[in-house]
DNA sequence: GTACTATTAAACAATT
DNA sequence: AAATTGTTTAATAGTA
């Protein structure tokens, strides 16, 4: 029954290093030695310099593809069912936009493997990018509107593709991230292809496109006859639509968790519409032109009318953007930590570019001079999805990913270093919520959090539970696994008291228990640890300033985590736990520089009542998510074990 | 090598 | 009877 947790988590750290580096990426294997940015380049420059290196590569792989397979398409899966449209593609569009990878290609380079995740990531926002520009280019009233169908259906698809593409990646490096130990061989094809499709879209989503592009290549078949277009020349069969290895896609709660209908095509206005502009209809894969704006309302209604169709193609549109707004969310996290990431290298006090109130809570918390308040989990969370850039490999960051692939929660204090300012708390916290990344707490840590985090500070056990799973998308499988460490724990530590209640019992927290508890070893991985003393070139400076930081707020801090913003604060304490536990030990060598790096939260945390109003409300406020308030939706369900 | 902690697995008892 | 909840023991891995 513990295969896979067992996979994940112990007998050899030889395979679940290996997992963890290929998620880091900068490792992996089959990734082309990736230049690392030798010197101060900006952030853009990185940008750049990492997007084309990814497409070089992808080009590469694919002059090499083609020459060897001259044609024959591994058809099936992902792409299978563009192929039909992608096979179209006007030869005038290729040559219009010739950076554009076909759906075919990206397959190919998905298949192969032999791009890195960061690669993989990159080249995906180019070519949406490019889509983009493609679009808009389309956009502008030069050409017939028949040929103008094809090229909008073609499009779409290739839009459609594209964010089925990232979802596959995004799944498929879920994937190997829970299988930790997963390496892949890029000669061999370590993840099958049903594998890859695991995490597509929704089967109704896939039914929904079916029925729209079906719909399109019908068009299509009508007016082919007399327009000699050829395709691409890809020529293969379309291969056989791939019965969807449909999983719910809010398995993991990664994507479906913060679903937001954000339909936009509402608010008719006068005398414009957001379904027309530069005398197009913009309903997705139309573009009908129009002379009026009359005109267009008739086409409007007759041809969008309520049907199935336009239901479906409004379905698709809904996840376009859903789509697009995740990918904008992480782009955001990233420059946010790119940004910090670079100026807090500057080892500037706290010129970071962070927003408003963090300066005055700086400033009230702070006696050490540099203390720079981030409190961080491990690493900024991007995302699985969104791998570190190659800057942050120069400076061998731990990534969430490579955490998790350390293996079982033994590694409990959040080896992060360097870490930029607060906003990571609330996107850590997001972070943990949605990606099925093992936070770097100990069980014991994160059951006394929920405990501390309650009301009345106590809870059932099935309370602890359902926090653990409300707050980690990491709990939400393996359920039979970790609720009975859970239970192992609460019985085993003295600190966890049990009280009989009138209906049942509850579990508390003996804090002195706790605090005893503590003073024990500090834990890291060799392989982390060793990744982190190499990494980290940090003097005895900040170390001190943080250790005077640690003297001064080594009191309960779970005090001030039941105010504000409970859930906010409860991640930060529960780091600041493990800091104080790892500082009421040892401190020169490696795994004190991991101890460092967290601690910086610290000085964010006088006891004054008026303090958390730090960082951590900057956090809430500014830089509030919808995300954030989510965790709602596992509350006070029992029942959601099913979906562990 | 020893001592100790954390995690995972599993057996088993007591309750619900 | 089945599921939960608790308790224990053991194996394994990592650190001091």
């Amino acid at each position: 029954m513990m295969q896979e947790s067992g996979t994940e988590a112990t007998s050899d750290g030889q395979a679940s290093q290996n997992g963890g580096t290929s998620m880091e990426g900068g490792s992996r294997e089959g990734r082309p030695k990736s230049a690392t940015p030798s010197v101060e380049v900006t952030a853009a420059d990185l940008l750049h310099f990492q997007q084309h290196q990814a497409l070089q590569v992808a080009r590469q792989i694919l002059l090499q593809q083609q020459q060897q397979q001259s044609h024959g398409l591994v058809g099936g899966g992902l792409t299978s069912m563009f192929l039909c449209v992608s096979l179209k593609v006007p030869v005038s569009v290729a040559m219009m936009t010739p950076q554009v990878i076909t759906p075919q290609q990206m397959q190919q380079i998905l298949q192969q493997q032999v791009l890195s995740p960061q690669q993989l990531q990159v080249l995906l926002q180019q070519q949406q990018a490019l889509m983009l520009q493609q679009v808009m280019y389309n956009r502008q009233p030069h050409h017939e509107s028949f040929q103008e169908q094809q090229v909008s259906a073609q499009q779409l698809a290739f839009q459609q593709q594209l964010l089925q593409v990232q979802q596959v990646q995004q799944q498929h490096l879920l994937n190997l991230q829970r299988q930790g130990l997963l390496t892949i061989q890029p000669g061999q094809t370590g993840l099958p292809l049903h594998s890859l499709t695991q995490g597509m879209i929704p089967a109704e989503l896939q039914q929904l496109w079916k029925e729209v592009t079906n719909a399109h290549v019908k068009e299509e078949h009508n007016n082919s006859s007399n327009n000699g277009h050829r395709g691409l020349d890809l020529s293969s069969p379309a291969p056989p639509k791939n019965p969807l290895l449909n999983q719910h896609a809010s398995t993991n709660g990664q994507y479906m968790s913060h679903k937001r209908e954000t339909s936009t095509l509402e608010e008719p206005s006068p005398h414009s519409h957001p379904l027309y502009g530069h005398g197009v209809c913009k309903w997705p894969g139309c573009e009908a032109v129009f002379e009026d704006f009359q005109s267009f309302l008739k086409h409007l209604n007759n041809e969008h009318a309520l049907d199935d169709r336009s239901t479906a193609q409004c379905r698709v549109q809904m996840q376009v953007v859903q789509q697009l707004e995740l990918q904008l969310a992480k782009d955001k996290e990233r420059l946010q930590a790119m940004m910090t990431h670079l100026h807090v290298k500057s080892t500037e006090p706290k010129a970071t570019p962070q927003p408003l109130n963090l300066v005055s809570s700086v400033t009230l918390s702070k006696s050490a001079p540099e203390a720079s308040p981030p409190l961080s989990l491990p690493q900024t969370p991007t995302t699985p999805t969104a791998p570190l850039t190659p800057l942050s490999q120069t400076h061998s960051v731990i990534t969430a990913n490579s955490l998790h692939s350390v293996g079982p929660m033994r590694r409990r204090y959040s080896e992060k270093y360097n870490m930029p300012i607060s906003p990571d708390i609330s996107q850590n916290k997001e972070f943990y919520m949605n990606a099925d990344v093992r936070p770097p707490f100990t069980y014991a840590s994160l059951i006394r959090q929920a405990i501390l985090e309650s009301p009345e500070k106590q809870l059932t056990l099935n309370e602890i539970y359902n926090w653990f799973t409300r707050m980690f998308a990491y709990f939400r499988r393996n359920a039979a696994t970790w609720k009975n460490a859970v239970r192992h724990n609460l019985s085993l530590h003295k600190c966890f008291v049990r009280v009989e209640n009138v209906k049942g019992a509850v579990w508390t927290v003996d804090e002195i228990e706790f605090q005893k508890r503590r003073p024990q070893k500090i834990s890291g991985s060799p392989a982390l640890v060793k990744n982190i003393q190499t990494s980290l070139g940090y003097g005895p400076t900040l170390s001190a300033a943080f250790q005077a930081s640690m003297a001064e707020n080594n009191i309960p801090l779970y005090t001030t985590a039941s105010i504000g913003s409970p859930t906010l604060n409860s991640l930060a304490n529960a780091i600041r736990e493990e800091m104080n536990g790892a500082m009421d030990h040892g401190n020169s060598n490696g795994s004190d520089s991991m101890a460092h790096n967290l601690s910086i939260s610290n000085t964010e945390e006088p006891l004054d009542p008026e303090d958390h109003e730090g960082p951590l409300s900057l956090v809430t406020t500014a830089n509030h998510s919808p995300d954030f308030d989510h965790h709602r939706d596992y509350d006070d369900d029992q029942g959601h074990d099913d979906m562990l």
